[in-house]
DNA sequence: ACGAGAACCTGTTTGC
DNA sequence: TGCAAACAGGTTCTCG
């Protein structure tokens, strides 16, 4: 579920409520994530100070005062929560990491499907992590142009659809957000990814941004399992052009007919466009 | 080498 | 109503 946006948000909850506090409990309910967790996973982190809470992709990124960075990966469903205390909130079925703060901050890792992941890395050898090495760029980047862009896409036959899911291309897009940025640059998600450096590119990069610093000033987007770090839903689901929209009418004023929101199925996840304004 | 599809796991929604 | 199938925001492995 989470994409960029809820991962942004998630960061800053946690950013607000741990930065310069010391990890004082760290309780790990089960071995394994989507992958077992590193061994003396808890020991490591407990008695450390957070220094600093970023992001990087989709990855969460927590700097401590030993060196070391836990990495984290909220999967499809996972979701961070944090309470004041936790003496009256037994755990939950899902609640598989839980760590207390000094300052009385109880932050939870809940995750049904358990497709989430963490890691420990050195703060040295972070940008050879398995997980971050493979990263294409942020796509909020000033870095990240319509000419770098192009150049990762040059030759690729693959639907554009599926090129920006490729994290290896730009870091951070899911289902969500490309079927909207593809909508606000006019873009069919079936076009091959090869023709769109050059003027497509132009439209697609502007598109990207906007549709990214939206969700994340609405907090994210709420379908069924993410909230914010406060336990509030985000709100950007409200305002999807085509996702999640089959059957209803595209609102674009440029629209000729207008068209319905068409559903297709792309390596096995669902498109949502408008074929009369995505061409 | 590349791309499509399956697999991972659980919960919820949809359809017969 | 009840049950089974389909579907869900991601990543990674296998197979063609």
């Amino acid at each position: 579920m989470p994409e960029l946006p809820e991962v942004e948000t998630t960061c800053r909850g946690l950013a607000r409520a741990l930065t310069g506090q010391r990890l004082i409990r760290v309780e790990q309910r089960r071995p394994d994530l989507r992958f077992p967790l590193p061994p003396g996973f808890a020991e490591r982190l407990s008695g450390r100070k957070v220094e600093r809470i970023h992001r990087r992709a989709k990855y969460i990124l927590i700097d401590l005062d030993d060196d070391t960075v836990l990495l984290m990966h909220l999967g499809m469903s996972g979701r961070m929560v944090i309470r004041q205390g936790r003496a009256n909130t037994p755990p939950a079925v899902h609640d598989h990491l839980i760590f207390e703060a000094d300052n009385g901050a109880c932050v939870t890792f809940n995750d049904a499907r358990r497709f989430g992941m963490a890691d420990l890395s050195d703060k040295g050898s972070l940008q050879d992590h398995p997980w971050i090495a493979p990263l294409g760029p942020e796509p909020l980047d000033d870095g990240f142009t319509a000419k770098v862009l192009s150049d990762a896409l040059r030759g690729k036959r693959t639907p554009i659809k599926a090129a920006l899911l490729d994290q290896r291309i730009v870091a951070g897009l899911g289902n969500i957000y490309v079927c909207e940025a593809l909508f606000y640059a006019g873009i069919s998600p079936r076009r091959s990814a090869r023709t769109i450096p050059g003027r497509r590119a132009e439209r697609l990069l502007p598109a990207i941004k906007k549709v990214l610093h939206e969700a994340i000033a609405a907090g994210g987007s709420s379908l069924r399992d993410y909230v914010q770090t406060t336990g509030e839903l985000g709100y950007f689901q409200h305002d999807f052009a085509v996702y999640g929209r089959e059957g209803e009418l595209c609102f674009a004023g440029g629209c000729s007919t207008p068209s319905q929101i068409r559903r297709i199925v792309q390596s096995g996840r669902s498109t949502f466009f408008c074929p009369g304004c995505q061409r």
